[in-house]
DNA sequence: CTGTTAGCGCATTCAG
DNA sequence: CTGAATGCGCTAACAG
């Protein structure tokens, strides 16, 4: 493979010093004569020298690495454009911190957790990053009892005040982007969210709940609907809003992938966005400028997200001092064309 | 942080054998009795022992991880789908075989080469997956000069013949999503590709030129555009064929995402997808059936592109003999609602 | 400012 | 079948 594998000794033989000392230049140690690091720092790129992790690693029991969990994929929501986003936005730190990360590789929720272990024990990374949040959740529990760093992107179920977190205020930006839909003069609002037990789509209805009761419009418990995620695109959903006596003139979808299927069956059944139906969503990904029309959306700031995430944690596992428990990344309305003045028709 | 960290000495001492033998039941030595075995494992247990994987890769000088190298992240084509899904087809196999997945985390080219040169010399890993291909790469060629075990995802530029590579048959995909057309009586077929310095682009165009030539039907340069990936979602892709004296019946797309947005211009111009022009495209990711019409769309198993790749570095970098040069996933068709019999009519 | 000595946790000779 | 000794490549006291 390599042509030989040159190590410190080498280096230190090569330029007539001891290993330590060439050590301690790798470490920058402020004790060695600049000119002995010079001479050293030449030798090094001369034979090609290039540290070995894992001999670092292992005395300095740190592997600056950090682990991050997807949701199990099987799990549709993989293919969620979120989770390229949030990668990208950790690895723009990992990278600037010269550490590396480490992706959870488990097809099932117990596959993960004997990963998780596997990372921990390992200590194949310093730290972790979970993108995902469930109930009662086993690895969550896992790493709180052997109180090894971690991170998740989200609002964890339990224990808000002792975990750290990355997070949007989806409340408010339920109730932000809901007011859009007000201020254009519509009344008649529905909300397709995703799983009820998802802590995003219950903040981001309640953001939605209280838009409305500013607005002093009443609530229609008919008009709310909970769907699988990315199941059939939200199909039933928007047959059971169109089948009302009275149809909203607005929706607001919690996520811009489900937002696509929704926009997908609403042109079948010959309604027309925003003409006949505005719709707002979440998430502002690529995909809300390609679809017709483009979606309005709550910029999440997915890579942020991934960014803060990642410094929380690295910032964690360095210093005793913990960061702040939550940490909340703000959002931001972006105006595209799903919506339109109400004109008050229908009713 | 651990309540303490057991090594493999504490396991010894506790069992009354020493290190080594510990070792060799790690290892699952045959030469040492069931019985020894049995007991040392229930230590193993009792002690919550677990291997540490920086003193073991040190000794062993191998890793067990694999690096992923992605598109720089300054593409956007990272928010194509594609990337979850390959991402979980590799995770598959590295799950299954005890391998890690290290991601890079480059946000441009050049970060990404600094960051592959620590990944090779600093035994980061044992062998990387490329998740692109461009001309003259210099990952590419300094992987090759250090005689790195390395696998690309698609089709490399140059040494065809010797590196491993894990890819569709892009021309017969290609010549077989436009029969399809062709069988539905049209004639007037038009091409919208990515860069063209893209192989996969290329391919499929390939493939798309040989169906029409097969068919009798002349090849029409007008209707052969290429656009920037994703660019604005092929807006003036489609603006520029339907400008056109005779307008295509059938469009032929590269890339499922790219559809998305030829779909919603196609819409927006007032085009009716299948009625007025059919479509069809690459890659079946999540998005393609819940698109209106829904796509038809070559499956290219991507979860499989990751998963043979994967496979193939591991064995690569296991035994001495080389997996084969070239692995190529079958593609198979799937049909949706995007494809109409042509009714002639336009002419 | 620099060299010497140890040892991180494990696998592997080489002896028995 | 098992133990003792050695070293992977590097850092960290401890001396000078």
């Amino acid at each position: 493979m390599k042509n030989a594998v040159v190590t410190i000794k080498d280096v230190a033989k090569a330029t007539g010093v001891s290993p330590s000392t060439v050590s301690r230049v790798i470490a920058d140690n402020p004790r060695i004569s600049p000119d002995t690091k010079k001479k050293v720092r030449k030798v090094m790129k001369d034979l090609g020298y290039h540290p070995n992790v894992n001999a670092r690693n292992l005395v300095a029991k740190s592997t600056k690495a950090i682990g991050v969990v997807l949701p199990s994929s099987a799990d549709k929501s993989l293919q969620n454009p979120f989770f390229p986003e949030v990668l990208r936005g950790i690895g723009s730190i990992t990278h600037q911190l010269q550490y590396s990360m480490t992706l959870s590789s488990g097809g099932t929720e117990s596959e993960i957790f004997t990963e998780v272990e596997r990372m921990v024990y390992g200590s194949y990374v310093d730290g972790i990053i979970l993108l995902y949040s469930r109930v009662n959740d086993r690895i969550v529990n896992f790493l709180r009892e052997k109180d090894f760093p971690f991170v998740i992107v989200g609002k964890p179920y339990d224990h808000l005040n002792e975990i750290t977190h990355v997070d949007n205020d989806n409340f408010t930006a339920g109730k932000d982007i809901t007011s859009c839909l007000i201020q254009q003069g519509h009344e008649r609002i529905a909300f397709i969210g995703g799983s009820r037990d998802l802590f995003v789509t219950m903040d981001r209805e309640a953001g939605y709940e209280a838009a409305l009761k500013e607005a002093g419009i009443a609530a229609d418990k008919a008009y709310r609907i909970h769907t699988e995620f990315l199941k059939s695109g939200g199909r039933e959903a928007v047959e059971q809003l169109l089948s009302l006596k009275v149809r909203p003139t607005g929706i607001v979808v919690t996520d811009d992938l489900m937002s696509l299927g929704v926009l997908s069956t609403l042109e079948e059944l010959g309604v027309d966005v925003p003409a006949d139906i505005s719709l707002v969503s979440f998430n502002n990904v690529y995909l809300s400028e390609i679809t017709s029309p483009s979606l309005t959306t709550v910029d999440i700031q997915i890579y942020q997200l991934g960014a803060q995430s990642a410094k929380a944690l690295i910032e964690k596992t360095q210093t005793k001092d913990e960061p702040a428990k939550r940490i909340i990344i703000p959002h931001q309305i972006v105006h595209r064309d799903s919506v339109a003045t109400s004109n008050g028709a229908g009713t």
